[in-house]
DNA sequence: GTTCAAATGCAACAATGTTGCAAAATAATA
DNA sequence: TATTATTTTGCAACATTGTTGCATTTGAAC
C-alpha cells in the first residue's frame, strides 16, 4: 500500500476505512483521472455504488481530488497537488483528454495562461481543457 | 420570430418544425447558454423531453450549437458563431460561468491563449472555462 | 392533393445520482 | 483491552437524466 494513503486520510480527519484506502490508492497508482465507473469496475463491486459516490464527494470537499471539466458530460476526478489538499483552495488547472484512448491527464506543471475578459467579469478560477492525441497514442 | 431561424434551419437541411423553431429562438433571444432543463421549463412542456434531446443533438451535429465543458457535470449549450455553423469545425472557446447567478457566457470575442504542453501531446482543441462573478452580479 | 421522407410522442428502459435509516466498522475513552 | 460514542457503510427506495424502438403525425417534394 502506498505510504501516503494513511497520512492523507489522517491529515484530513477522515476515518481510515477500506473503501477510502482502496480508492485513494487507485488515484495514487494510476496518474490519470478516474470516473466513477472506473472505480466501480476496478474495485470489482467490492463497495456499494453509494459508498463510492460518497467517498468521491468527501475527497472533493477535503481537496484531495478535484473534478475535471469536460464537454461530454463525463465527470472525472484527479488527485490534487499536495498543497491543494491542505486548504480547500482550488488551483487553476490544465487538463488534457486524449481523443484516442480517452485518458485524461491533469497537467499540474503547465502554467495556466492569462485570460483577458470583458470589463465587468471578475475571474476567480480558470480551467483549461485541451484535447488531441496524448504521448502514448501519437 | 427571429428572422435568422428559418434561414439557419434551411441552410442545414433540417425540416422546419415547431420545436426546432422555438428552441433555436430561445438560443437567439437569450445570449447565455441553455441547459436541457432550461428549455424544458421555458417551453412549458409543449414538447416531449425526447424531442428536446434529439433537437439539441441535431443542432450539435450540424454545428448550430456546441456543448460547454463544466466541472459540475451540467451540460449546457450555446450558439456557435455563424461561421461555425457552416462546417462541423469546432472553434476554440472561452466560456464564463457566474458563481452567483449561474449564467454561462460564451465569449466568442475573447482569444484563447496559447497553451504549452509537454512533449508528445498534440493539441487539436482548447477550451477555457473561467468562473467568478459576471457583470450583472458584481 | 398525394406520396415520400423525416420528426414527434409515447412507452419502456438504462444509467446516473441522491436520501433515509439500520447495521457495521472505526475512533475515542476509560 | 473492553466499552461507549461517532462515523461510515450497505441496502432500499427514489429522483433525475438520457436512450431506443415504433406507431403516428408532420413537413417536404412532386
Amino acid at each position: 500500500m502506498h505510504p501516503r494513503i494513511v497520512d492523507t486520510l489522517k491529515r484530513n480527519q477522515l476515518s481510515i476505512t477500506d473503501s477510502r484506502k482502496k480508492i485513494l490508492e487507485m488515484f495514487l497508482q494510476r496518474k490519470g483521472a478516474l470516473a466513477h465507473a472506473d472505480i466501480e469496475q476496478q474495485s470489482g463491486e467490492e463497495f456499494d455504488r453509494v459508498t463510492i459516490y460518497r467517498t468521491l464527494q468527501t475527497f472533493v470537499e477535503k481537496g484531495i481530488i478535484h473534478t475535471i471539466p469536460s464537454a461530454d458530460n463525463s465527470v472525472r476526478y484527479a488527485l490534487c497537488k499536495d498543497d491543494c489538499s491542505e486548504g480547500h483552495h482550488h488551483d487553476n488547472h490544465v487538463h488534457f483528454m486524449c481523443d484516442h484512448c480517452g485518458t485524461t491527464y491533469c497537467l499540474d506543471h503547465v502554467t495556466v495562461p492569462a485570460v483577458v475578459l470583458p470589463t465587468g467579469f471578475k475571474v476567480t478560477q480558470v480551467d483549461v481543457v485541451a484535447s488531441g492525441t496524448c504521448m502514448k497514442c501519437q
